[in-house]
DNA sequence: CAAAAAACATGATTTGCATCAGGAATGTAT
DNA sequence: ATACATTCCTGATGCAAATCATGTTTTTTG
């Protein structure tokens, strides 16, 4: 299909407001053999059914998270509200800025949106890693590089962007970095794309709606296609 | 004085949402002589005067900064919108979101507040001792915790607050994280006050207003003194 | 020191979007 | 198969805050 090939070219021009990371980790191949089998050792595979909480805001931070299947949503929870901080796809790592020793708390709730299996590794070893391997210590942080200049896109991007071009974005971005493809089956809900986007529901329906009349994306319940993908970027940048 | 108690209580706790960090990094003391030597040797005593700028987005990192006196605004400006991403106060770094090799510019603008001086240290170094010391990877990956963490406090807050939450908690965070006192004399503008919190500067100042019409804070040109800080703080979480 | 330029202020108007209310469709338990 | 719960959708209403317009004060600078 050719609009693929359009829409990774713009995917790749507006990467800085993407809101939906992928940035995945190779940080476990740097390890030595022997630091590889301490991490074996104290690990422990778990599998989360969809819908599942994997870690709660607030409780202590014992291990960090890797994602080897399925997607996670990381969101801030405070009174009734809810702001989606990313959804992490696999080879992702969860948990990362509960590293610092004063900082043992989850600042976050991560639950599972398919069945998911995850890696819990203890936050120690991890530790013990960074310090003991450079090359450990750099691929951790050029994870929470990446991650933290995603975050300031897409905080520009919610704030100075009304709803449309915070729709257009979204949708560029799922279509582009999370599913790669042009047709998609989405798993969120118009709720959640509205905790994603910090809307009302009824306004992402509404706008998701007038996208489709303008001929800009065709909708059938959770399948989503991207008609034109030039015209969302040009939304997104306007509005 | 009795509030300035109060006042560094409440920051304790609202600690999330702060808009204006003072992260500082004791990285270097984590470094052998020898090392510190070597950053000695590569790096540059910068001064800048009030409202220059120091790097500009989109231009290549060859150097990440340390401040070693003054303010620094970073902020993030795409076309003629701007969002102040956090303001740096000294023993703050700034660039370490360019670490990563495959990311050689600079995502952001940073411009002196006041006066200030500013250590250019070559990147490279920086990524040297990473590699070589891991309690200095430690103290850099701890840095880029807590400025994440922050970020999605305050994400968060930009989002789901309106105008009387956004701002009380930025008076809250200047007055207890930057000044550490009640009665300070406040370097933002009104605009910048705006750009701070992603509103108008019109609505900036309409909300001051009624803030000290309230009896919350008293303003008298630049100076500010936080008169009512628990109400501010009930202001900040009911929204 | 005067002129120009910012910054500050305030009222009137507009508008984007949340909220409310209610209905259709889809999914899920019994 | 029926009841119940979600999710999805639509229209009407109201409000918060941006924008516009315009004036005042403060600061900068030639």
């Amino acid at each position: 299909m050719q609009n693929s090939k359009v829409l990774s070219n713009i995917v790749e021009r507006i990467k800085t407001s993407c809101t939906v990371s992928n940035i995945s980790c190779s940080c476990f191949d740097h390890l030595t053999e022997e630091q590889k089998e301490l991490v074996e050792r104290n690990q422990v595979l778990v599998e989360y059914k969809k819908g599942e909480v994997i870690v709660k805001q607030g409780t202590f931070t014992s291990h960090i998270l890797y994602i080897c299947e399925g997607l996670v949503k990381v969101f801030y929870e405070e009174g009734d509200q809810s702001l989606i901080l990313r959804i992490a796809s696999p080879k992702s790592l969860i948990g990362l800025t509960s590293l610092p020793t004063n900082q043992n708390i989850f600042q976050y709730t991560a639950s599972a949106y398919v069945n998911t299996t995850v890696k819990l590794i203890d936050i120690n070893i991890i530790r013990k890693l960074i310090l003991e391997n450079g090359r450990f210590a750099t691929a951790i942080i050029d994870v929470l590089s990446e991650v933290a200049m995603q975050k300031n896109g897409r905080f520009f991007c919610l704030n100075h962007r009304q709803a449309f071009g915070k729709l257009a974005d979204i949708i560029l971005c799922l279509a582009g970095n999370i599913f790669k493809t042009d047709k998609f089956e989405l798993l969120l809900s118009r709720k959640e794309l509205a905790e994603l986007s910090g809307m009302s529901t009824e306004s992402v329906i509404r706008t998701l709606k007038s996208f489709q009349d303008d001929g800009l994306i065709r909708m059938n319940g959770k399948t989503f296609e991207v008609i034109d993908p030039e015209g969302l970027m040009k939304i997104c940048h306007l509005g």
